[in-house]
Formats: C-alpha cells, structure tokens, sequence
DNA sequence: GTCATTTATCATGC
DNA sequence: GCATGATAAATGAC
C-alpha cells in the first residue's frame, strides 16, 4: 500500500503538461525531415532536448509516438481509401 | 495530429508490419503486487523462485523474468531522475489515500 | 544480463 | 470527446 502511494509520486502521468508550440516544431521539423529514418541519435536527442528545454527521455517518449501514431494514421488512411475504391468499383459492376 | 498525407513517398520501411507481437496485456493489481514485494527483496530473481512466482500469479516463467528486466530499468530510470523526494508536498497525499 | 524499441493503455489537457 | 505525454508489457539487438 505504502509502495503504491509513493509510485503515484513518481508517476509523472499524473502531472502531465503538453510542450510548448515551439518545442513541438523543432521536434516535428525534425521527424519530417527525416522521415526515412526518424530514429535521432543519442547525442541529436541531446540536441533536441536542450531546443525544447525538455529532457531527453522525454524526446524519446515523443519520437516513440509520433513514429507509432504517424505510422497508425498512414495505415488508416490507406484502409479508408482501398474500402472507398472497393465501394466504387462494387457500384460500376453493379 | 498526423494528417500530414503520403503525396510522394510512402516508402518509409522502418514502419513495417510488426502486427505478428503478442499483444500488450496489463498485469491485475495482485499479480504487480506480489511482484513489486519480491523486488524488494532481491532486484534479481532465482530460476527457483521465479518459477514459483510464475506458478503462483498465473504467468509464464519469461514474463516473470521481462517484468523483473523492466522493473530494473524503471528503478534505474528513477534513480537517475534526482530520487523520490522530487518536492512534491504532503498535501496531495489526502487525495491519494482515500483514492485506494 | 542491459537497453532502445514497439504497442496498448493510462492519465491528463482542453 | 479525442490529442497528447508518460508508463506498462513485450520484442529484439548486442
């Protein structure tokens, strides 16, 4: 029980605040531009950490999701569109 | 937002097909109870005690051993980040009691 | 073994 | 109500 009162300290969920406008730029500036391989080194992270005054796990906390979210939307998209081209094709043979 | 569409180059590999991973499956409250108590007493576990872990909360032995993988790095993570007392005050700790 | 990831989930912001 | 940042399971490189 005790444990659990002090993971709940150093959960840092529960204080959550969003970057700012700026940081997230730099950060998006830096994932478009690299989109091949968006996978920044240990010492671009550091670069990016002290752009945005955030920590460095907290570039990696970023660049994790936007790769899975970007990579989520891309399939998403591509869905919609092959059921919309399903659709059209469906009706003209209809 | 991610609405930022493919016009020109939809060949990013490293977004591949990972899809064949087991799913995420989060542990109940007594299973990541149990655990955290045996870490308190030893940050490594025995093959024979993480046998009987694995029997006891109903899992695998190799999740046993990727928990206590994790809750190593959690620790260290934590310890890096300047320890527990980060100036969080003690006021905040009323609404966390009545919570559990 | 560590450690950077992937992925789902959590908790919060708005 | 989702967007977003952080964390919890799970994998793989080394």
């Amino acid at each position: 029980a005790v444990m659990i009162l002090r993971s709940r300290f150093l959960d840092a969920r529960r204080k959550r605040r969003n970057f700012s406008k700026q940081a997230t730029e730099v950060l998006n500036e830096y994932f478009y531009s690299h989109l091949a391989n968006p996978y920044p080194s240990e010492e671009a992270k550091e670069e990016l950490a002290r752009q945005c005054n955030i920590t460095v796990s907290q570039v990696s906390n970023w660049f994790g999701n936007k790769r899975i979210r970007y990579k989520k939307n891309i399939a998403k998209a591509q869905e919609e569109a092959n059921m919309y081209a399903a659709k059209k094709a469906a009706s003209v043979h209809g | 937002m991610d609405v930022q569409l493919q016009c020109c180059e939809p060949s990013l590999d490293w977004a591949g097909n990972h899809s064949l991973r087991k799913k995420r499956k989060p542990y109940t409250k007594y299973q990541t109870l149990e655990l955290e108590k045996e870490f308190l007493y030893s940050t490594y576990v025995s093959k024979q005690k993480r046998w009987e872990l694995a029997r006891n909360l109903g899992l695998t032995e190799r999740q046993v051993k990727i928990w206590f993988q994790n809750r190593r790095m959690k620790d260290k993570k934590q310890k890096q980040r300047g320890g527990v007392g980060d100036g969080a005050s003690l006021s905040i700790m009323g609404g966390m009691l009545k919570e559990e």
